[in-house]
DNA sequence: TCTGGGGTCCTAGGACCC
DNA sequence: TCTGGGGTCCTAGGACCC
């Protein structure tokens, strides 16, 4: 029952240990309280809330809607065919941005190191002698907070710690170490790995490794040379639970802010294509003019119904906060494309000029 | 199942300069 | 003058994640 983290503060000369907390299906979630009746249905969020309409996807599902193989990604029309009864809601940003920043203000009221790695994820720091005790701790102050449940992961690495949020899940407890890592992992496949994905999978297997053991095995010689030299050397870490241990409470900077959009039908005429752009560029530099931020680049992305992607990106001669020379430029982009084919989505993004130094008062 | 939107980091290759 | 090597800037694309 000590909790030495939440009964006396810190431990400096305690062991350091990496938690990840992450939120139960946290759209659903959030839509749930601020609607009760829909406690225990089957909740879909996503898209503009609409099932019938194509081009539109699953962001999150709630348990209840999970049981149907009702899953994030997905189309939303599908998910209408699997689960008929289930409740359809819009993505409300501003709301789940609101409840998440409660969520991560419980966690900064901790004495530990909190970094925000998205709406619902957090990773947390602390020097303690019972990570166990803070976990439960963090859950129940969240849950008193906020009405809402997490999973903790307990590890020693980020990797470590965020896998044992896998096995935590939902709303429960997990411990994970680089000693136990192999014992547990070593059997599944390599994308099993937060970081290894479908390709670099397919890659390992020409390399002949397929398990997290046999990653965790590999020549790391052999890796930089297949995957370069920084990607090699990662992949070889994640293979024995990861090497990143570093929690930090420096607040996210964004390098860059992007808007794009999936029309729901495509795009053929050239001025509308363009008047498109015009709108998303003007859209973007207002977003990142309201952060104070300044545009360094645009980039413009292209998607046909084929679902072709290309990507165009220039550098302005000098930063600008215009939206009109931000929408210039990306429309200057278009032309670097044929435009012969009908198009799904466009996009635009602007890379960001480091936040100005606060001035020195003296 | 016809496939969203918003991010990050890495690699590779060409241009250009010394 | 027919040929090298290194460094930096820039763009395109790949891959991953939530």
């Amino acid at each position: 029952m000590t909790d030495p983290i939440a009964a006396g503060g810190p431990a400096p000369d305690a062991p350091w240990w990496v938690l990840h907390v992450d939120l139960d299906q946290f759209l659903a979630a959030v839509e749930v309280l601020r609607r009760p009746e829909l406690a225990g249905r089957p909740v879909v969020v996503g898209g503009d809330g609409d099932p019938l309409r194509a081009r539109q996807v699953v962001s999150t599902a709630s348990y209840e809607a999970r049981v149907f193989g009702v899953h994030s990604g997905m189309p939303l029309r599908s998910a209408a065919r699997k689960c008929p009864d289930a409740v359809f809601l819009p993505v409300d940003r501003p709301v789940y941005e609101a409840a998440s920043e409660e969520v991560m203000r419980t966690l900064r009221g901790f004495p530990v190191e909190v970094e925000v790695w998205g709406w619902d994820e957090a990773f947390v720091g602390a020097r303690t002698r019972d990570p166990d005790a803070l976990a439960r701790a963090i859950r129940q102050a969240v849950l008193d907070r906020t009405q809402l449940s997490c999973a903790v992961g307990i590890g020693d690495t980020k990797l470590t710690a965020k896998t044992a949020t896998g096995f935590a899940k939902p709303g429960g407890v997990a411990t994970l170490t680089r000693p136990e890592w192999l014992t547990v992992m070593g059997a599944k496949p390599t994308d099993a790995i937060w970081g290894i994905g479908s390709r670099i999978a397919a890659r390992l297997h020409a390399l002949e490794i397929d398990t997290v053991a046999e990653l965790a095995g590999a020549d790391w010689d052999r890796l930089a040379g297949a995957f370069g030299p920084r990607t090699g050397p990662w992949i070889a870490s994640l293979g024995r639970g990861g090497a990143d241990t570093e929690v930090s409470s420096t607040p996210w900077v964004a390098k860059g802010r992007s808007r794009e959009t999936t029309y729901p039908a495509d795009l053929v005429d050239r001025d509308e294509i363009a008047a498109e752009v015009r709108t998303l560029a003007e859209q973007v530099t207002r977003d990142v003019v309201a952060e104070q931020r300044i545009v360094t680049r645009v980039a413009l992305k292209l998607r046909t119904a084929a679902f072709f992607t290309r990507t165009r990106i220039s550098k302005l001669p000098e930063p600008t906060v215009d939206p009109a020379v931000v929408a210039a430029r990306a429309v200057e982009l278009l032309e670097k494309f044929p435009l012969d084919r009908p198009v799904r989505l466009l996009g635009v993004r602007v890379e960001l000029a480091p936040p100005e130094e606060p001035a020195d008062p003296d």
